[in-house]
DNA sequence: TTATTATATGAATAGATGTTCAATCGTTCA
DNA sequence: TGAACGATTGAACATCTATTCATATAATAA
């Protein structure tokens, strides 16, 4: 398998080389923008958006949340998984019952930020 | 069809119904976290965001965008359009050529807040 | 005109994803 | 012990999505 640095997919003349050449320059490692929109794929369902939201504003458990959302145990089960391993909530358990609250200190800037667009389209 | 509201799908007793409602009083529209997850969703994907980082540090048009992504010119455009009916990007024609560049500027400060997140893991 | 180049578009495909369903695990309490 | 209950898990399914491929459009140049 060749390296794909060598054999370029664009099949168009570079129009503007020294661009092209300064932003990749300035371009962060590719990993952390897959971070990054590993991230935000996570704040990109609407389930799980308003998890956050309700788990920012007080720590419950996943039958709270179901009753919340009108969703069945089985499903926020799953996005609460999801939402574990990206650091983005953590869990204590009490008895059967197990509570989920925000981890990330920055998810309410994150929502804030992402209002600012909404508010002004 | 019976009405979402009426027949609860969380089949469980509600173990702390003054917090579930307490949350549900405060929660915003439905509608508004739907549009919220709807623009994170936009930011949930490598080749989206290396776009729009790339765009933040200068116009560029497809083909340079294509040569810095080395991606084809065929998939970029389809991006392109799905940014631009976000309101992400807007974009001018010169001749054959079309510029794209940054239209909202919260752009960055959701980088940054995704940022902080991943920094901290 | 014709050829070439940059971009856009629609259909098709493969892969990812969210929910459901059934079963299981852990804990509490008769 | 054994129900009962909250939570988790894995498989199955339907839906969505990103890229590819072929083609079309638009502008330029010969």
């Amino acid at each position: 398998m060749k390296n794909s640095e060598t054999v370029s997919k664009c099949d168009c003349t570079i129009i503007h080389e020294d661009v092209v050449n300064n932003v990749k320059s300035k371009m962060p490692e590719e990993e952390s923008l897959i971070d990054l929109a590993e991230l935000f794929k996570i704040f990109g369902d609407s389930t799980r958006v308003r998890i956050l939201w309700a788990l920012n504003e007080s720590e419950m458990c996943v039958c709270d949340i179901s009753a919340l959302l009108n969703m069945t145990q089985s499903a926020i089960s799953h996005q609460l998984r999801l939402l574990k391993q990206s650091n983005l909530v953590k869990n204590r358990k009490d008895g059967k019952v197990v509570y989920y609250s925000i981890k990330d200190k920055h998810v309410k800037d994150i929502f804030s930020q992402g209002f600012l667009h909404i508010r002004e389209k």
